[in-house]
DNA sequence: TAACCTTTGAAGAAG
DNA sequence: CTTCTTCAAAGGTTA
C-alpha cells in the first residue's frame, strides 16, 4: 500500500470534526502566535499613528505598519494591481480594521473590513466578503487581515506602498526559507566565454518578473531591481499561499 | 567592465 | 533520493 493510499484511508476514517480540529491546529502552528490587538480607529476615523505588527506568511512578525495603513480588500485597485486581477471599477474601498468589540460580538470575521464609501464619506453597515479564500467555519479566527493580504495595504487613493518599519526583536524569528549563499557560486564557463550557447528558457517566475517589474518599478519609484525582485518574490509567496489555501480547503 | 545584488524554478551533478 | 550548484531577467551599484 503506497503512502497516498494510506493517507486516503486515514482521511476516510477520520471524523469530520476531528479533521477540522486537526486542520485548525496545523493552521495555528503554521501561522504562529497572534499579534497584539490593533487599536480601533478613533472618532470620525481619525487615524491613530500607533504601529501594529505585520506578520508574513511564514508566521514571522517582521515589520510594523502604521494603523492607518490598513489592509485593503481585494476590491481595492492597489490590491488588484498587486494581485494582477481585473476588477470592475469599484465605487468604494475598504478602510479601517474592525474593532475588537465587533470581533467579539461576532459581527465581523477577522478578515472582513467595514466598507468606506468615498462619495459619501460614510461607513457601510455591512462588510463585503468577496475574498477568493473561503475558510470553513471554525478556521476563520486564524486569519488576520495583514496576514491574508501580506504586503497589500494602504488607504483609498494610495497607489504606492508606504515604507515598512524595522523589524521588532520581540516578534522576530529566524527565517524559515533556506538561505542561499550566492557568494560561493561561480559562473559557468559557458556563460562567460564568447562562444554561442543556448540560453536557459525563463521559468514561470522569470516571466512573472519580466512582466511585473515595470509596474513595481513605477509603484515604488525605485529602479533597484534587487529590491523590486524581492518585492515580487514576496508577492508570489502571498499568492501561492492564498491559492494553496484555497485549493487545500 | 565584470561581477554583484535579489528573487523562484528548473535541471544537472554529486553524494 | 536528497542536496547542492548554476542560470535564466533586469538595471543600479561596486570593485
Amino acid at each position: 500500500m503506497d503512502l497516498n493510499t494510506v493517507f486516503q484511508c486515514l482521511i476516510d476514517q477520520m471524523d469530520p470534526e476531528d479533521m477540522l480540529h486537526t486542520a485548525n491546529e496545523v493552521l495555528s502552528e503554521m501561522l504562529g502566535p497572534k499579534p497584539p490587538s490593533a487599536v480601533p480607529a478613533g472618532e470620525n476615523f481619525e487615524f491613530d499613528t500607533t504601529s501594529q505588527p505585520v506578520e508574513d506568511f511564514n508566521g514571522v512578525y517582521d515589520a510594523y505598519l502604521p494603523l492607518e495603513a490598513a489592509p485593503l480588500g481585494f476590491q481595492h485597485p492597489a490590491a488588484a494591481a498587486t494581485l494582477n486581477v481585473e476588477l470592475p471599477a469599484p465605487s468604494s474601498y475598504y478602510l479601517n480594521p474592525v474593532s475588537d468589540d465587533l470581533y467579539s460580538q461576532g459581527q465581523y470575521f477577522p478578515y472582513q473590513w467595514p466598507e468606506y464609501d468615498a462619495s459619501t464619506a460614510a461607513i457601510g453597515a455591512l462588510p463585503h466578503l468577496n475574498l477568493p479564500v473561503e475558510m470553513p467555519q471554525g478556521l476563520e479566527q486564524n486569519l488576520e487581515p495583514v496576514v491574508l493580504l501580506g504586503m497589500v495595504y494602504g488607504n483609498p487613493g494610495v497607489t504606492s506602498f508606504p515604507p515598512i518599519g524595522p523589524a521588532s526583536p520581540q516578534f522576530s524569528s529566524p527565517p524559515q526559507k533556506r538561505e542561499r549563499n550566492y557568494h560561493q557560486y561561480k559562473r559557468q564557463p559557458c556563460a562567460k566565454n564568447k562562444q554561442p550557447y543556448v540560453k536557459k528558457p525563463p521559468n514561470a517566475f522569470m516571466l512573472f518578473l519580466k512582466e511585473q517589474r515595470p509596474n513595481v518599478t513605477r509603484d515604488l519609484e525605485c529602479r533597484d531591481n534587487a529590491l523590486v525582485n524581492k518585492v515580487l518574490g514576496q508577492r508570489v509567496s502571498v499568492l501561492g499561499c492564498i491559492y494553496t489555501t484555497k485549493f487545500y480547503f
